[in-house]
RNA sequence: GGGCUGUUGGCUCAGCUGGUUAGAGCGCUGCGUUCACAUCGCAGAGGUCGCUGGUUCGAAUCCAGCACAGCCCACCA
């Protein structure tokens, strides 16, 4: 497609009003983007490109984008991308969204429960409706990452539960199984009351709460001698004692280990259970001694398993007691726990009630206390699919960023469990595994093959397929390399695998990160990505939004309100890697002033440019350096060098924070404050207005294009009304595609003396200001000393300063000038001056004096570097001077 | 129980491969402003860089311990 065809929208191209006004040219500047195809990198590769690849982090279909979405798409992702695709880097930001499981399915739920003809639905009926839902929530998802500026191709997005995406689901499944890492297993896995499902351990949750910690007697099922101890148990679960398949002591506990061997009778059922020694046994808690229910707890069953305890199971699925829990059965779960203590008490075997606080497993999504249970169920076996995982980010392969999140990552993956994959609900990606009900085969066919519909082993048609569906983020795992067409070796797989950057909340880096560098690992033989840029979470007022807490901001409205920029710019603002954050109202005032401030630069800019012939001028062309470029002109060329290299340098480390605020200390506090107010003179002056505008020209191109990853909708703004004005070289349609500045030469000496102006000028600044000199009143201001270095800088202190000056001369070490301010004679008595001085003379002492101190050290001379020693000696003769000059000054006075 | 992170002006945070006078934004004080921008300009006040030791010529920065805050992991029933 040629780029170029499609010419960018009028209204803006023609917006001008005084203050920016995000809402005007968003949307139409978006489109165009989109349409001019800049965010789709063909599959074909140009000659020595480079790529840089990023995924979206998928958010949730059902959902509205939220504050963490906005640091992390706008404020980042999208920066990293527009960054590199201005390096002419091949750019892939691939878009999509997650399915998103139970929490979807709970949305859909919730929302079909308020009308009364959607009950009872059955699961395809519920399916229908699910996909429903979907179609209505998934633009309006789409249209917020829209209006965030994100650069993302939509030719290439992806939806997880797409035909496509679900064919590449269950190939992987059927891959995983062929090769043995799945499995099916009676195991204890966490079950959800309320969901009606299980979850995995991540998915867990702990909160502290306060219960009754029971303390029971289990009474010896032999005779034993007098003097024995009664054995008693602490639980705060005392329902499951009826699952009790025995006690647990610790091997080396003194006081059990004599009755090692020996029998006990479970109260409530009366069965006979052994005492057995576990290393799982704390012997500090309660009375070292642990009931053992291996059908209702975890540790319980991993000591069952080690023991070959029988399994009861007391508790089903909706949390009654079963048959097997004896008196107890029938009774919901909370009620059961109330009488089986009762009972206990009425039976005497109540030794005493305490109450503890510990913590208890809840279902992230619900809140819902989890119930352990006992089932047949899938599980992934993690073991072997983590080694190759950890090593890639061990050798440095995957570098994840802020480097201490690598050591949660070992941590994790050190000690990663098997993952359990199946969810007993309707909306996901269904298991391909069938199970012959004759003779309980498990029937799971080749990946190109249709489904199965005979047994195998004893070719019964009795076929039944898994009715569970698979965990979120067994499909999201596969991100990175099925959105390019995995299992096919498409063009894109080829070009664009492995991925560059993963940038996402610290939050998941276990639910997702870990699983897909795994996963890449398994499938394509390579890792993802091959960074990962973590961040924090965005707090409002001090706190963790949250909904229940009211501060949830919405980007949206805050978009609608100051504009994505402003959005973008505040969340980077001063954060760095890892780190939480805090969105003030102040940091977003001060970013719309900052977006306004540069709307103004603009504006300035245009509006020199206008009244001027342009003959040999381009916007990205710098100005050389001739007769025509003042002093002024070649400082801020300079210092737009320095800003280049400082802003590159910045991103290369990953600095956002840093880098947004450099540029804004540069646009405004240099290019702004000191530069346009000289420029203003320089183009009084007829032989320098020329170099001066192209300087204001070149420097405007410059910033607009070091802001653009940050702030992509204002930039591109004034640069297509810059670049109308006065073409460049470039020829780019767009900022979008247009070429990061590389850092020129500087000139070191200049910037240096131009330090010396600021200091000079706020110097006779305070002067003024002391000597009570109205603005716009005229001030003859004598400047003494070494001012060989700042005279050709005069026009520029009277201008900024509004002051006449003339200079005393006189020589002596350049380090002089720098206190100047004694030696400004100003023609009308200064109130306080004197005092000023004084207090200027104070410290000045102390400043010598430190000097003094540190070079005379003992070691300093021998052991610190010579520049170090050299500055110092530098510093001490400035000192040194200052001092005298203050003293001159005063005796001057008196 | 294990681990991680943080503690810098009133607030929110940068800085920490050790080396000028520790920075920014907001807030605060004073002065000013038709001429790109009041979404503005200028000036100013405000910090023993959590505490205690150590290493070093030199520590906000490196090390150890401690305190406080927050987070993560974990089979304390």
């Amino acid at each position: 497609m040629d780029k170029a065809s499609i010419a960018p929208p009028d209204a803006v191209l023609t917006f001008s009003e005084k203050n920016f006004r995000p809402s005007v040219v968003e949307g139409e500047l978006y489109d165009w983007w989109e349409r001019s195809g800049f965010f789709a990198p063909p599959a074909t590769p140009a000659p020595g490109e480079k790529t840089f690849v990023m995924m979206l982090p998928l958010p949730n279909v059902t959902g509205d984008l939220h504050m963490g979405h906005a640091l992390g798409f706008g404020g980042y992702e999208d920066l990293m991308a527009r960054w590199h695709r201005m390096q002419g880097d091949a750019t892939l930001y691939l878009p999509g969204t997650d399915h998103a499981g139970i929490i979807a399915q709970i949305v859909v739920e919730k929302e079909l429960a308020k009308e009364t003809d959607k009950k009872g639905l059955t699961r395809e009926q519920f399916l229908g409706e699910m996909w429903k839902w979907m179609r209505h929530y998934q633009p309006r998802i789409y249209g917020q990452l829209r209006m965030l500026g994100c650069s993302l191709d939509w030719s290439r997005v992806h939806f997880t539960m797409d035909p496509d995406m679900q064919q590449r689901v269950r190939t992987h499944f059927i891959r995983l199984y062929k090769r043995g890492r799945l499995y099916r297993a009676d195991r204890i896995v966490h079950w959800c009351l309320t969901c009606q499902t299980t979850f995995s351990d991540l998915e867990l949750l702990h909160v502290e709460r306060t219960d009754q910690l029971s303390y029971v007697r289990y009474p010896w099922a032999d005779a034993m001698p007098d003097g024995t101890p009664d054995v008693i148990v602490a639980t705060t679960r005392p329902e499951t004692i009826v699952a009790d398949t025995a006690v647990a002591v610790h091997p080396e506990d003194a006081r059990w280990k004599p009755f090692i061997g020996r029998d006990v009778l479970v109260p409530l059922v009366e069965r006979r259970v052994k005492i057995i020694a576990d290393e799982a046994v704390d012997p500090a808690f309660g009375t070292g001694a642990l009931k053992v229910t291996p059908g209702h707890d975890q540790t319980d069953f991993e000591i069952g398993q080690r023991h070959s305890l029988p399994i009861i199971s007391a508790i089903d699925k909706s949390g009654t007691m079963t048959g097997q829990a004896g008196i107890l059965s029938g009774e919901l779960r909370d009620a059961a726990r109330a009488r089986a203590v009762e009972v206990l008490k009425q039976r005497g075997l109540l030794v005493r009630q305490e109450p503890i606080t510990h913590a208890v497993g809840i279902h992230d999504r619900c809140q819902t206390v989890e119930e352990p249970l006992v089932m047949r169920q899938w599980f992934m076996r993690m073991k072997e699919l983590a080694a190759p995982a950890i090593e890639a980010v061990r050798s440095g392969k995957i570098q994840i960023v802020p480097a201490y999140q690598e050591k949660i990552y070992f941590e994790w993956m050190e000690n990663i469990r098997d993952w359990a994959i199946a969810r007993q609900i309707w909306w996901g990606h269904s298991i391909p595994a069938w199970y012959c009900r004759d003779c309980s085969e498990i029937v799971v066919p080749d990946e190109d093959a249709p489904d199965p519909t005979a047994c195998p082993k004893c070719r019964s048609n009795d076929l039944a397929q898994d009715p569970d569906v698979l965990d979120t983020w067994f499909s999201s795992a596969l991100w990175p390399h099925t959105t390019l067409g995995w299992p096919e070796r498409t063009a894109d797989l080829a070009r664009f695998y492995p991925g560059t950057m993963l940038e996402t909340g610290y939050d998941i880096i276990f639910f997702w990160v870990a699983r897909m560098i795994m996963m890449g690992i398994e499938n394509m033989g390579d890792v993802p990505f091959r960074t990962v840029y973590l961040h924090g979470l965005v707090r409002i007022g001090g706190q963790k939004m949250s909904k229940s807490k009211g501060n949830v901001e919405s980007p949206v409205g805050v978009i609608q309100e100051l504009g994505a920029d402003t959005l973008r710019f505040a969340l980077v603002n001063g954060v760095s890697a890892g780190a939480d954050s805090e969105l003030s109202e102040g940091k977003l005032q001060n970013a719309r002033e900052f977006a306004n401030k540069l709307w103004n630069i603009g504006r300035f800019v245009l509006r020199t440019l206008e009244a001027r012939p342009q003959t040999g001028w381009a916007a990205d062309r710098r100005p050389v350096d001739d007769a025509a470029l003042g002093p002024a002109e070649r400082w801020i060329l300079s210092r737009t060098e320095a800003a280049i290299a400082e802003a590159t340098r910045l991103l290369e480390t990953y600095h956002f924070g840093e880098y947004v605020a450099a540029l804004q200390q540069f646009a405004w506090g240099e290019f702004a404050d000191v530069y346009l107010e000289l420029a203003k003179s320089s183009l009084r002056d007829e032989r320098r207005a020329d170099g001066a505008a192209r300087t204001l020209a070149y420097v405007l191109d410059r910033v607009l294009r070091l802001l653009h990853p940050s702030m992509p909708f204002i930039t591109d703004t004034l640069a297509l009304q810059l670049w109308r004005a006065l073409p460049t070289d470039e020829g780019a349609p767009s900022l979008v595609v247009a070429r990061w500045p590389l850092a020129g030469p500087r000139d070191l000496a200049l910037e240096e003396r131009f330090a010396v102006l600021v200091d000079v000028v706020r110097a006779i600044r305070n002067l003024r200001q002391a000597a009570g000199a109205r603005p716009g009143q005229r001030l003859a201001v004598t400047l003494g000393g070494e001012t060989g270095a700042i005279r050709e800088l005069a026009d520029a202190i009277a201008h900024l300063t509004q002051t006449t000056v003339t200079f005393g001369g006189g020589a002596g070490p350049a380090v002089v000038v720098r206190a100047v301010e004694v030696r400004l004679g100003i023609e009308q008595d200064a109130a306080g001056h004197r005092a000023r001085l004084e207090r200027d003379l104070a410290e000045a002492r102390d400043a010598l004096a430190r000097s003094r101190e540190l070079l005379a050290r003992p070691g300093f001379a021998e052991k610190a570097p010579a520049a170090v020693i050299a500055n110092e000696r530098a510093k001490l003769a400035e000192r040194e001077e200052r001092v005298r000059l203050l003293e001159a000054e005063i005796a001057r006075l008196a």
